[in-house]
DNA sequence: GTGAAAGCGCTAACAT
DNA sequence: ATGTTAGCGCTTTCAC
């Protein structure tokens, strides 16, 4: 393949064209101090008469590193980035990287093929780091940038025994906190729909459930705990059966807001009023939290700080390399809308 | 900032590993031809003692080519981007891309900042061609790439003077096979709800529609156009108003399928049968087709050879670089559901 | 079929 | 403050 156009001015020649020597040039576009502020205008002119751009490729090689991170989405089901909350946490992303330089380059990794493709371009030092988001628990892709000492950060975390650098939110804090909210407002029978057991987000949204009942004396028998897996179908599931086996329960944590969404329409369906009869929470993942009927209230993740973090956590792998695993765990935000 | 992890092989010390020349190793990772069965396996065994990654930005800069291709989303509100129609044409590209050996990189374009920076990236050299999509007509990106004779292919045109290259749906087609199919039915008093004036897509649609109406020597009159921007609420406002002025309309054109989706809305607040009184059709812009009551029939675009004819027309771009501008229009497809 | 050598365009260290 | 020089690791002739 004959590729990349011809007659591109290089260094050399705006070197020659403002009289100056290469190394001044180098300086000016890299604006280093210690030039001239004339020697400085002189050669600005001649990079402007040239129409010069520097060769990125040359500029990686001599000075051993791409200025690029690169955000991996690994989902095999790419339908799933129509969600909002990818498009957020992108957003989140972009701005948190917009200032530092970088350039931000998103590649879907769907398939082995591609997971090769993607680990050759990235070993091969064309990104300098790699943040990844929606990553499963047996995706072999973070263990793979690990050992070639790749920077590498994870949104999430693939189990409790996460080595890989990752931010992630507080999820048992937030189970916590809502469940506290259910509580204080003198409600009792209180459920649970969780999220796929085999999910580490999951039991951890889980386990916030169990402390904060625990933490009120109250124990929560496990017919109140009904699995899900983050479906909207599987919270009409599940709420269908909790409400019919227990027909007291009078609040209900659900594991992601699309969940809940499925909660409410099966407690309206069993004639309980919300949040009257039954308050609803749920976890604010792809956020539809308004658009429910009535406004869910959510644990909420603070998208913008997820991201601000991870390019953090990113560019201190990539000072540091390989120095230690960094964790940060955001601390989450409940927020109140008429479902409680 | 120190990037790079040091200690990576380089091909020299493969050479030197297996006892052969430089030459033959690059040979060897490049699947050239003209190499014993033997030396190419000796090499292949050295390579993988070492675990040798061939140096990218060494590879461009000796072979003036990135192996890479942009796909570039200049949307300022990237919230857009959580519309299934952009998971899904970027699927599309992701498997036409697939099979080339390139790599497909997603870039967000949100500001002039970010424009310039995509720029310098693309002109630097690091990748060899760029798809555009969702471009607004006053978008100056694609002339600067053009300026910069990158290789570059639009999804959809700007104008009908789009010069650069393009892969367009048959808009004009489309509009005009879907009111010819409500004037099969019979249906007389065709209506339709346009996209902004000002957007070349809603044009062409809204020609299709006066052509089919010409043709079967109907004028339609000006009072049963109404504008909307491709909202559902705008298609709402839009059905309510014309099923007041006009209580005849049987059959209505929609320029989007969210548009349809509000005018469903309307006309059954106004008491009005799907399909049976009004037949409704819309553009598949945001695949909601199925999603509506009644399902929504559809001019469906041809997502997946939208993706194929741009990464062809690209792949032409970069073999020989601005010969002419390449453009190709797509046949859209009715698909009739119950609401026509 | 294979080795040797000449760059590709830049950065960074070292002179001056 | 600026010029000079030595690579960075690969592809690609050109000999052999």
């Amino acid at each position: 393949m004959g590729r990349r156009r011809p007659g591109t001015p290089t260094l050399e020649e705006v070197a020659a064209r403002a009289g100056v020597g290469r190394g001044t040039v180098s300086r000016v576009i890299n604006n280093a101090a210690g030039v001239k502020e004339s020697t400085r205008r002189a050669v600005q002119q001649a990079i402007a008469e040239l129409g010069y751009v520097p060769n990125l490729a040359a500029r990686s090689l001599a000075g051993r590193r791409a200025d690029a991170v690169a955000l991996v989405m690994t989902e095999p089901d790419w339908r799933q980035f129509a969600e909002p909350f990818f498009s957020e946490i992108v957003t989140a992303l972009g701005d948190a990287v917009a200032d530092t330089g970088l350039q931000l380059l998103l590649t879907l990794v769907r398939s082995d093929a591609e997971r090769l493709r993607f680990l050759e371009y990235a070993r091969g030092g064309r990104v300098d780091g790699v943040l990844l988001m929606s990553v499963h628990a047996d995706d072999p892709l973070p263990d793979m940038l690990a050992e070639a000492r790749m920077p590498t950060v994870l949104l999430g975390r693939r189990s409790a025994e996460e080595y890989v650098s990752y931010v992630d939110a507080d999820n048992i804090g937030g189970a916590r906190t809502a469940v506290g909210h259910l509580l204080d407002q003198g409600r009792t029978a209180i459920a649970t729909i969780t999220g796929p057991a085999d999910m580490y987000v999951a039991q951890c949204r889980l386990r916030g459930y169990h402390e904060a009942l625990e933490l009120a004396g109250l124990g929560g028998k496990p017919s109140w705990i009904a699995e899900g897996d983050f479906t909207e179908e599987s919270g009409r599931r599940a709420m269908a059966r909790l409400i019919e086996r227990h027909p007291e329960i009078d609040g209900v944590l659900a594991a992601s807001d699309t969940t809940a969404a499925g909660a409410l329409q099966a407690l309206r369906a069993a004639g309980r009023r919300v949040p009257e009869d039954v308050a609803v929470i749920g976890f604010d993942d792809f956020p539809l939290a308004r658009r429910t009927a009535p406004p869910l209230t959510t644990v909420r993740q603070p998208l913008e700080e997820i991201g601000r973090a991870m390019v953090r956590l990113l560019l201190e792998e990539m000072e540091e390399p390989s120095v230690a695993w960094r964790h940060v765990i955001l601390r989450t935000e409940l927020v109140l809308r008429e479902s409680a």
